[in-house]
DNA sequence: ACCCTCTATGTGATTGTATAACATTACGAG
DNA sequence: CTCGTAATGTTATACAATCACATAGAGGGT
C-alpha cells in the first residue's frame, strides 16, 4: 500500500503523488488494476477491442494519474517496443476518447484517465498550476445561465470543455 | 475583408459572414473602429502601449471576427512589414490575452477578439464545428455544483475555461 | 481451408502550435 | 546623456497533430 507512504521517492521529478487523486489519497496501487479490469470488461461487452496498444497507454496513464502530453506517451510506447511514431499514440488516444476511458485536458493539451468511466457524464477538470495535478468533477453548463444564452440564441450544445485553473489544496498547504 | 488583401493562395475563403457576432447581425464596420479606439483609450489610460504590432493583430481580429491561428496572424503581420517569426505573434497575443482585448479558445488553439472588453468577466464560449464560428457569452462555473466541488475539495479557482462545441443557428438552419 | 473485408499497426513526411535563448532597438526616469 | 526596462527581431528547437500509404491480423461467409 502506497497510500500512506508520502516520502515515497521512487518518482523522480515531479513532486506529485500519485495517491493523490482529486486531491485526496486512495489506495492507488488497487485502483489502476480495478480500473484496468473494468475496462476490458466493459470492452468486451460492448465489443470494442483494448488491443495491446490501447491498453498499455490507458495503464500509462491510470498508472500516472496525471495529464501527459502526447509525446511524452509515445515515448514509453517506443520504450515498450511499440511503433514509435505519432500517429500510434494518437490513434490509441482517439479510441481510449472516444470510448470515455480517457479525457483531454484542452489547456494543457494532454491527456488524463478518466475517475469515474462507463457512466455517462460531462467532465469538468481543477488544474494546478503549480503541480499540473489535475482532478475530475462534474459539470452541467448546459443547465445554468450558459446553457439559456444558448438556447436564446439557438445554439445547440453538443459537448462542452469546462477547465478551471488555480491552485490544489496540497499547494496551498505549503504556501 | 482581409482574406482579400492576402496572397492568392489556398486559403479558403470562409462561408462566414463577419457581420454575424454572436450569431447575430450588426454593423461591423462600426464596432471594429469604436472597438480599436476603445481599447486605445483604455490603454492610455492604464498605461499599456498599444504597440503598432499589438494594435494590428487586434484589428485583424476584431475584422475578422472569428478564430484565429497564430500562424495565421504571423502571415498577416509578415505581409505588413513586421517581423515573421513565431515570437512576434505571440507576444502580441499575450499582451492582449493578459489585458482582456483578446480571447484564446483553448479547444481551437486560436484567438479572438473580446465582444464586451473592459467589464471584468469569465468568458463562455459557443464553438460551431461546422463553421467555426465563435460566439462569446457570460460564465459562472465557480457558482454551481462545480464551484461547490472546488471549495469541498479545497481547490482555490483563479479561473475557468468554459468552451461549448455544437451547431450555430445559422448551420442549423441550412440543414 | 479459402478469400474477402474491415480494423488496427507501422512508418515516413509534413504541417501547425509554442517557447527558449539571445541580440538589438526604443523609450522613459533620473 | 546614461542606465534600466520594455519591446522587437531572429535563430533554432520542442511539442502537438495529421496525411498518406504500406502492412499485418481478426472475423465472417462460402
Amino acid at each position: 500500500m502506497i497510500w500512506n507512504n508520502m516520502t515515497s521517492d521512487t518518482q523522480p521529478m515531479p513532486t506529485y503523488d500519485p495517491a493523490l487523486v482529486g486531491f485526496q489519497k486512495h489506495d492507488h496501487e488497487n485502483c489502476v488494476e480495478t480500473a484496468l479490469a473494468t475496462a476490458e470488461e466493459r470492452c468486451s461487452e460492448e465489443g470494442l477491442r483494448l488491443t495491446p496498444v490501447r491498453r498499455k497507454v490507458l495503464e500509462m496513464l491510470l498508472q500516472e494519474h496525471r495529464a501527459l502530453g502526447a509525446y511524452v506517451i509515445l515515448d514509453c510506447l517506443r520504450e515498450e517496443g511499440f511503433g514509435s511514431q505519432p500517429p500510434v499514440a494518437y490513434r490509441a488516444l482517439d479510441f481510449l476518447v472516444e470510448n470515455g476511458f480517457v479525457h483531454k485536458i484542452e489547456r494543457l493539451n494532454a491527456f488524463v484517465a478518466c475517475s469515474h468511466p462507463g457512466a455517462i457524464h460531462s467532465p469538468a477538470f481543477m488544474i494546478c498550476r503549480k503541480c499540473d495535478a489535475v482532478a475530475e468533477a462534474q459539470s452541467a453548463p448546459a443547465k445554468g445561465a450558459f446553457g439559456a444564452a444558448a438556447r436564446a440564441v439557438g445554439f445547440e450544445i453538443e459537448r462542452t470543455v469546462v477547465e478551471a485553473e488555480g491552485i490544489c489544496p496540497d499547494c496551498t498547504e505549503k504556501a
